[in-house]
DNA sequence: CAAGTGTTATAGTTTTTATAGAACAGTTGC
DNA sequence: GCAACTGTTCTATAAAAACTATAACACTTG
């Protein structure tokens, strides 16, 4: 489990870090059972608190994605394969994002927005 | 133009603005040449601070969505239509998604970074 | 029982968001 | 020309969110 952050983006480090994990489970790189890194030890990868990893953790587990036990650690659930469902669609909306220049925060927000209304 | 915004959400008030915007551009209600409302009068009608309409006006001049020049107001540039290109694509992520029972902010995030992704 | 895990609590600093008021500088229309 | 309306810039303040730091706690595994 690779994850990357950019500490100079205007993007919270915990929010970073779980869009990381999703990217993965998305990608097929994290699959259910796959066990995350322990927070302690990514965080000090990354050069970070302990309690911006667990945000990130706590954020994941909030949308089902893991679960999380003290002791055991954080575990991707079954959730985590259904998500690779998407990765299709998600290509290719930024392929033509992408040729029409649109930044990435921008396009979130309307992606964000649009599953936020009652209907499409 | 009719912008809506959420007080009690933890998105930012200039980004819902924005974001406001943006959709009614991707649906085609606001098209280039289409004026937007004064910030002054938009802070006014939303109860909210001139400062933090001007700032979701900025963002999306950024974004190269929108002309603003002092006097003449913000008019909607060319961007705004081909954002219509989009439409379809989003509308699909966004009901797969919602049978996935996923988070718009989880969502928004793996748009996001995919977009960021040098590729896909 | 020891080591490793997440959990909880408290505190403090920094950054972001939002507000408020004022003055400034272009543009438009009378 | 000038009055009214536009975004722009500036200073200042308050509130909220994010991040860090430290410590203690409780469950799991070996």
């Amino acid at each position: 489990m690779l994850v990357r952050i950019d500490p100079g983006s205007d993007v919270p480090i915990f929010d970073q870090v779980a869009g990381s994990i999703r990217a993965d489970m998305v990608a097929g790189h994290i699959r259910p059972g796959d066990k995350l890194a322990p927070a302690r030890e990514l965080a000090a990868s990354l050069q970070v608190n302990l309690h911006t990893v667990l945000r990130a953790y706590q954020l994941l587990r909030e949308e089902g994605l893991v679960d999380m036990r003290r002791g055991r650690g954080a575990v991707a659930t079954p959730a985590a394969a259904t998500l690779g469902e998407l990765r299709s669609e998600i290509v290719e909306l930024s392929r033509k994002a992408r040729a029409l220049g649109m930044p990435p925060d921008a396009l979130a927000a309307l992606v964000r927005d649009s599953l936020r209304l009652d209907a499409d």
